[in-house]
DNA sequence: TCTGGGGTCCTAGGACCC
DNA sequence: TCTGGGGTCCTAGGACCC
């Protein structure tokens, strides 16, 4: 794999990321969360996904299983709600809209974190700039943020971490004193880029805080963690070699996963969740303009239940690439034929579309497999196809998702999902509006 | 009893070719 | 009996992120 250090690349980057994302989209909507301990939960109200900053000091921890600290929530009144992600999604994209009105130069990193190129900007502006993005992201979204800034995208998570710590709402790294006291009170393990595998490795070599690791020869690093490693010391040494990805680009791959509401022997049940899974897939598929070429289906036990873990895979590939539901559902079906084994209570099952290609590119496979004759009548197939989509996709679209179903998808399906708390999704669904009395 | 879901990048190793 | 070496492509799995 070859290694560039960035040419041009910024001389500032800033991070910027939403406090306690899902908590405070919350609180957008529900003041009286305000001040308490709030928990978001993943899907099927397992874990904890978010956390208010009363929630962290009662020492819930992040993914911690909702059944392991149900006493606190008890005597501390914890409040409990399910994921909205329809809520969090369009208030992160109107977060988003806001930053590029300060500057165009913004990377979407994640549902709740943007980085920024600063370069353009005075030094002496720097703080006052983001003092006048938090006040207009409050103002006119109500969500908190906090900003890190610095030379390199690794050191301005170092910056935006330490700022948090400190109920700072930014934190600038700007001379070699105030970046080696920072780098120097940040754990290896707090590092962007170390995970749990990498750290009691480094701690091995002596390695315990961000400044011992900054200290290390690059080629050391290489040598330790290949390419990433020898990145992330130069990164830590204000060198910059992540760049900024203003672009938005096309997915390599889409999956749908979800783990059941309850546990499922049957392979109709399970065929009824892939064939929702398939569903789901194909939306997104469409949206995105993308094809795909192979899907690979996998249903498996609890990894946490005391009977032995089984996951089955199975897989198929299409003769020619498509998006097309019906024929997702199908292929689904069949690659879940080679995963099922009878005599196990499986806890989820999921479905991976991969080698994507954008629509309207012929693959060479169809190139030199079709007759003209053949090519004739499977596009006006994939017409038909493509409108009757386009039909469901709308009628879901303004009637509410599922308005419009495949019988395949089951009646009265068993694989729903616990949603017990979730909020109003007050921004996206007319239905759902925030009332005032 | 109860433990999420969706991504990316990198490498090693096997298959295959000349 | 003696049986190379270098290249590409693909996939599985591990690591990380949020």
């Amino acid at each position: 794999m070859s290694f560039t250090v960035c040419a041009n690349s910024p001389s500032l980057f800033a991070i910027i990321d939403g406090n306690n994302f899902f908590v405070s989209c919350e609180r957008v909507f529900n003041p009286s969360l305000n001040n308490k301990p709030v928990i978001v939960l993943s899907s099927n109200d397992g874990c904890a996904i978010a956390r208010s900053n009363e929630a962290k000091a009662l020492g819930i921890p992040m993914a911690a299983p909702l059944h392991s600290f149900s006493h606190l929530i008890k005597s501390h009144d914890v409040k409990i709600l399910s994921c909205n992600f329809e809520l969090y999604g369009d208030l992160s994209n109107r977060m988003m809209h806001i930053l590029k009105t300060f500057t165009p130069d913004v990377e979407v990193y994640s549902i709740d974190e943007a980085f920024l190129n600063l370069s353009h900007l005075p030094a002496k502006d720097y703080t006052a700039f983001a003092r006048s993005l938090y006040d207009t992201l409050l103002k006119c979204i109500g969500i908190p943020i906090t900003i890190g800034m610095a030379q390199t995208k690794t050191l301005a998570k170092v910056a935006n971490r330490i700022a948090k710590k400190h109920r700072m709402t930014n934190l600038i790294l700007n001379t070699p004193e105030i970046i080696n006291k920072a780098l120097a009170a940040t754990k290896i393990g707090d590092v962007w880029g170390i995970g749990r595998a990498l750290e009691p490795k480094l701690k091995l070599h002596g390695i315990y805080t961000a400044y011992d690791m900054a200290q290390k020869d690059p080629r050391w690093a290489r040598n330790k963690m290949t390419v990433a490693g020898e990145r992330l010391v130069r990164e830590l040494q204000g060198i910059a070699c992540l760049p900024l990805n203003t672009e938005e680009l096309d997915r390599q791959n889409i999956q749908v996963t979800r783990s059941f509401g309850v546990r499922l022997s049957e392979f109709d049940d399970i065929a009824e969740a892939i064939s929702s899974h398939a569903t789901r897939l194909g939306e997104q598929l469409r949206k995105r303009n993308l094809l795909t070429q192979t899907l690979s289906v996998f249903c498996k036990t609890s990894p946490f239940s005391k009977m032995s873990y089984y996951k089955g895979n199975g897989i198929v590939g299409f003769d020619a690439p498509t998006n097309d539901t019906r024929a997702l559902i199908k292929g689904a079906i069949q690659a879940l034929k080679q995963a099922y084994q009878a005599g196990h209570s499986f806890q989820s099952a999921g479905i991976h579309a991969m080698n994507l290609t954008k629509e309207g590119a012929v693959t060479q496979k169809q190139l030199f497999t079709e007759t003209s004759h053949q090519k004739i009548s499977l596009t006006k197939q994939q017409t038909q196809s493509k409108k009757l989509n386009q039909a469901i996709d709308a009628v879901n679209q303004r009637q509410g998702k599922n308005a419009l179903f495949w019988a395949s998808n089951g009646i009265n399906p068993r694989y729903n999902v616990k949603q017990n708390q979730r909020s109003p999704r007050y921004t996206t669904k007319w239905d759902e509006l925030l009332l005032v009395g």
